[in-house]
DNA sequence: TAATAAATGTCGTTT
DNA sequence: AAACGACGTTTATTA
């Protein structure tokens, strides 16, 4: 493959042929797509086997690895970005190894007929934006606190914690300390203990009536029982509502900046 | 494609071209790979947006979708299996609409180029074996109780916990009700107090000393302090080492079967 | 369908 | 490198 040539794509390939090019596209860190008729061993943090059969394999530029079958949305087998791709031809089988230090993980893919090979070399810069995360949630009860209740008004933590330890803390109309413990999605028992360990590292501190409040679209049958049991409280807001005080927040940043 | 045809590859096919063989092949529920310039859309748990870049998108016969970027084990955007595929030319761009009921989820990939087309009929029945489970951990201290400690003798809960509860129960040497709590990687806090949950529970039911120990290859800093607070124990034991002992557990089933 | 826990989880962030 | 928590987690299992 010259430098002009960005990509080659094979249709039932031998495996010398497919060998060569493979080989060609690792060395010159291409995106290799490789189907085919193989096994898979695998050795490492666990262990697996996969017989015979026709699947995708994905090898990457960042030196991840994927093999993909016909069906589910997680590879059968895989490596972690880092790991480093070597083939060989023998006895009849193309083999492609995969091997990453870390944890010693070795992933061996043997091909016996190659279907469709693909070395291609992808241009990629877009810049990815997920929206409504609990991060957003956070940002958007920090922007409009009546989200959470009227008379709310949220404090940074006088000592800083590090962060990501208390989602909000602050106080409401009476005065009354509160932490606020934010899930994207239903929440959990676990989201309770992990409130309550919160509240009983600041009642260590603060020697006063505490509020815990536990904001979330929903709330498991499990953990409604243990709040209660706690004495914490529950506001449901969903991700989606947090999403549009962001956006009207962002186009307030707008109008702030044209005015 | 003819019923002969068990696959078409195509390299820089027009978007027409590429419309009507990517339509054919998810009316026949191939495994279709589209490489390609596009732009990405999602909106359903969370929101995202994905500028103009090339990647390769897998749609599969059992509705699930990936969109791959040239780095990273995980695709940029999915969709779960069950999702329905369509596709569409408009405005010069080619649309693969995948819609998941569940969570009312949209995604949407639009295309102003194709570098590779691929429609494929995978045949995959091969078996996938995976080792050294959480599972695989638990039935060799089964097999051989002594891995625990000496004496130790599992025994099956009188009134039938549901299965998953407790990982193993037994009595140590002196006839102490012990509890046990299996992790294949480094024990956590979490899993302390996942073990904590089970003592309590089993602790209503029988009023007398119960050892409670967690087994795990190693065991993080901060389990330690909450294990010891709660005067549980803990065990250190790989999954490597299970693996081994059930080797030889099943090369004695074939040495008994021979005999 | 909901609940619960495992996973070769992965990924980001902070210590 | 270890610890810790979020994730559009996914997946399997059970009620």
């Amino acid at each position: 493959m010259n430098d002009q040539v960005r990509q080659r794509v094979m249709e039932i390939p031998s495996l010398n042929e497919a060998f060569n090019a493979i080989k060609e596209g690792l060395s010159q860190r291409r995106f290799v797509l490789i189907v085919g008729n193989c096994r898979v061993d695998y050795h490492g943090r666990a262990s697996s086997k996969l017989d015979l059969g026709e699947r995708l394999l994905i090898l990457k530029p960042d030196g991840s690895a994927l093999i993909h079958r016909s069906k589910d949305h997680s590879p059968v087998n895989w490596q972690p970005p880092g790991s480093l791709f070597r083939t060989r031809l023998s006895d009849g089988e193309l083999l492609v190894r995969v091997y990453r230090r870390k944890d010693n993980e070795v992933l061996e893919i043997f091909f016996n007929r190659i279907i469709m090979l693909g070395v291609l070399d992808l241009k990629d810069v877009g810049e990815f934006s997920l929206y409504a995360t609990e991060k957003d949630m956070q940002e958007a009860i920090l922007f409009q606190p009546s989200l959470l209740e009227e008379g709310f008004r949220p404090i940074s933590p006088e000592r800083p914690v590090e962060p990501g330890f208390i989602d909000i803390m602050g106080v409401d109309r009476e005065g009354v300390l509160t932490l606020i413990e934010i899930k994207r999605k239903r929440a959990t028992r676990e989201s309770v203990a992990q409130l309550k360990k919160y509240v009983d590292v600041i009642k260590l501190d603060k020697n006063r009536r505490i509020r815990a409040i536990l904001v979330a679209p929903e709330l498991a049958k499990g953990a409604q029982e243990l709040l209660m049991a706690l004495g914490y409280e529950f506001k449901a807001i969903t991700p989606q509502i947090c999403s549009e005080v962001l956006k009207l927040k962002n186009s307030k940043s707008i109008t702030d900046f044209f005015r």
